[in-house]
RNA sequence: CGGGGCGUAGCGUAGUGGCUAGCGCGUCUGCUUUGGGAGCAGAAGACCGCAGGUUCGAGUCCUGUCGCCCCGACCA
């Protein structure tokens, strides 16, 4: 039992300061974390509890899928990270440090490189294989910037999974297995997701999936097409091209003086003016706009790459940092520009672009940029702007790339219908990998013909104390928390309202009697606190069920009240344990 | 990395270069009070983020630095 007299919790009145998103400034006020540094956060007895309920059920649904725990340390020596270079690749977010040798150390941000390592110290046997190893560990990235309290933090606990197979079909039932694993964490964890595709991002590897709980404060955005349920995050949104078109009678190109048109708004305004079309405005989707990009490679290489976008379209970064990676992209600079003189920049066109052009810049156009498409573009001199410059007759890119932005009302790929755009927290996300690690560090076993074979391998990740955030965002409301049953750190938030002694002896075998019955009880029995205060206590903590010992008690009744619904109803002391205790069973 | 805002007691905050840095919440003592954040009386609690500088005098002005929040890091 815990009681409210002596549990070690101070609710705050009002806000703080520097929260801004509803778990961070709930979960302070609450009393469940405080902050001791940017992106780093101590848990309080109740918060810890809520922890520490998210965890087990987490770890109880990794084992009951036959997943087996093992624990490695956070502090990690670099070697490991160097057989997959991620020493270097992961950059400033990597902590690092070093012993009193000098030897290089790092905190780990993930542990791919550890558990294969482990593996292959161990297993050499195709008859060895599946098997699926996880662990509950701190993981460390120095985040350029931390936010929203627990949400994202610098230090956080993850659950991440690893599996091991000899063959593409083995990966295919081992993800099967963690993504029902996954929904069945997730569902008993209160938490509404979606699944969403993803791009596999720094893990490498191919198929990969995202578990979102939507909410506005989310970090990523993801598609949702309200007809046939296909999602996915904007980063791995397939565009669909259209159909193919006949430029047979499309008029020759020409080039035309556009003065200061240097931005698709002008440039769009100006051609109406001027060279109107007789069907219908132009608009931004007209004009085919070349957005140049300085590309670096993880070892310092930079190489320019020119983007073809329908005007009227951005280039998303993250769009395109997710199919960049690792490298890392930039947008021209005027010392860029200076480098390429044969661009001009506000008019630059295909025929300056391309691996055969005089620039020799690698040039890649949106998918909707078809053969026979035909386009308002850059002449590569100033003020002037080709008319009729058709794709496939007037200019060839040198391939395609799938980073403009993604619109509300964009075409979803599944079904064709349009699709809407929400915003989710990512709480959990399940790869395969495939052979890049085991590549890396040698992990091979033997096959039935005695010949040595690479193992394939997947990784599957849950945010253990993010989703303690998560579950706050989505379950609250104007004054507190709203913990779902499983997680919440007591069953039953029984308040004594009263003065009379007679009361709180009554308040007490009660809360002792639930303990004994299995229900987990916090106990309000402070004496000198007015019952406003408890009762305003007892809502920002969230315990589903709330239960007064108070004035009706004098007619043998306690009251109980829901948390969530603000429902309440009178219920006789004489049954009051068993009623109780049928409720908190549910 | 760029721009903006902000750092004053555990929390929220006030404070024209000028006396002992003020208020609310919380905390402590006493009395009173107990169904929606009670009242009265008293008390403790602040190296005003940190380091320099200007000045007779700095919480206040200047520089640097650290931290927090927001926006941007795309518009050719």
């Amino acid at each position: 039992m815990l009681r409210m007299s002596t549990l070690f919790l101070r609710t705050l009145r009002e806000d703080p300061a520097d929260a801004e998103v509803p778990s961070h400034k709930l979960l302070v006020r609450a009393g469940f974390i405080r902050r001791v540094a940017p992106g780093v956060f101590t848990w309080l007895p109740l918060g810890y509890e809520v922890y520490r309920n998210v965890e087990h059920i987490v770890r109880s649904e990794m084992n009951a899928a036959g997943f087996q725990e093992v624990h490695f340390p956070a502090l990690l020596p670099r070697e490991p990270y160097e057989l997959t270079n991620r020493w270097t690749e992961y950059g400033e977010t990597l902590f690092r440090l070093q012993d009193r040798k000098g030897a290089d150390y790092l905190l780990g941000p993930t542990h791919e490189e550890m558990f294969t390592l482990l593996v292959k110290g161990e297993y050499s046997s195709y008859k060895d294989l599946p098997v699926s190893l996880y662990q509950i560990q701190s993981k460390f990235r120095d985040e350029a910037r931390p936010r929203a309290g627990i949400l994202r933090g610098r230090e956080f606990v993850m659950k991440d999974s690893y599996s091991f197979d000899i063959d593409d079909a083995g990966l295919q039932v081992s993800y099967d297995r963690h993504r029902a694993a996954y929904i069945s964490t997730f569902t008993r964890l209160g938490l509404e997701f979606v699944i969403v595709s993803a791009m596999s991002g720094a893990m490498g590897g191919s198929a990969s999936e995202e578990f979102l709980a939507p909410t506005p404060v989310g970090e990523d955005s993801f598609v949702h097409c309200p007809s046939c349920g296909y999602s996915a995050n904007v980063e791995a949104v397939v565009t669909v091209a259209p159909a193919a078109i006949d430029a047979g009678s499309v008029p020759a190109a020409h080039v035309e003086q556009t003065p200061s048109s240097g931005t698709i708004e002008a440039l769009v305004s100006y051609s109406n003016r001027d060279f109107a079309r007789a069907d219908r405005p132009w608009s931004g989707a007209d004009t085919l706009k070349n957005v140049l990009f300085m590309i670096t490679a993880p070892d310092g290489t930079a190489t320019p790459l020119a983007i073809g976008v329908p005007g009227d379209r951005e280039i998303d970064p993250k769009r395109l940092e997710a199919l960049l990676h690792p490298s890392e992209a930039r947008p021209f600079e005027d010392a860029d520009f200076e480098r390429f003189a044969s661009l001009v920049k506000g008019y630059i066109g295909p025929s300056a672009l391309g691996e055969q052009s005089a620039s020799g810049v690698r040039y890649l156009v949106d998918p909707r940029v078809i053969d026979g498409s035909r386009w308002i573009t850059g002449a590569d001199e100033p003020s002037r702007h080709f008319y009729d410059y058709v794709a496939g007759r007037d200019f060839t890119a040198d391939g395609q790339i799938d980073v403009a932005e993604v619109r509300a009302g964009d075409a979803c790929p599944n079904c064709g219908s349009g699709f809407e755009i929400e915003r989710g927290i990512e709480i959990g996300h399940i790869f395969q990998l495939g052979r890049k690690y085991a590549e890396a560090v040698g992990l091979k076993v033997l096959d039935e013909h005695g010949e040595l074979i690479t193992v394939t391998m997947g990784s599957y990740g849950i945010g253990v104390s993010r989703a303690v955030a998560a579950i706050a965002e989505q379950s609250h409301d104007d004054k507190g928390l709203i913990w779902p049953r499983e997680v919440a750190p007591a069953d039953i938030h029984l308040v004594a309202a009263g003065k009379d002694a007679s009361l709180f002896e009554a308040a007490e075998r009660l809360a002792l009697e639930l303990e004994a019955a299995g229900v987990r009880v916090l106990y309000d029995d402070r004496t000198s606190v007015s019952p406003g205060v408890k009762f305003n206590d007892s809502e920002l903590i969230g315990i589903p069920t709330i239960v007064i010992v108070g004035k009706r008690l004098a007619e043998g009744f306690i009251e109980v009240k829901d948390r969530r619904s603000g429902e309440r109803r009178d219920v006789a002391l004489a049954d009051a344990v068993r009623d109780l205790a049928e409720l908190c069973r549910v």
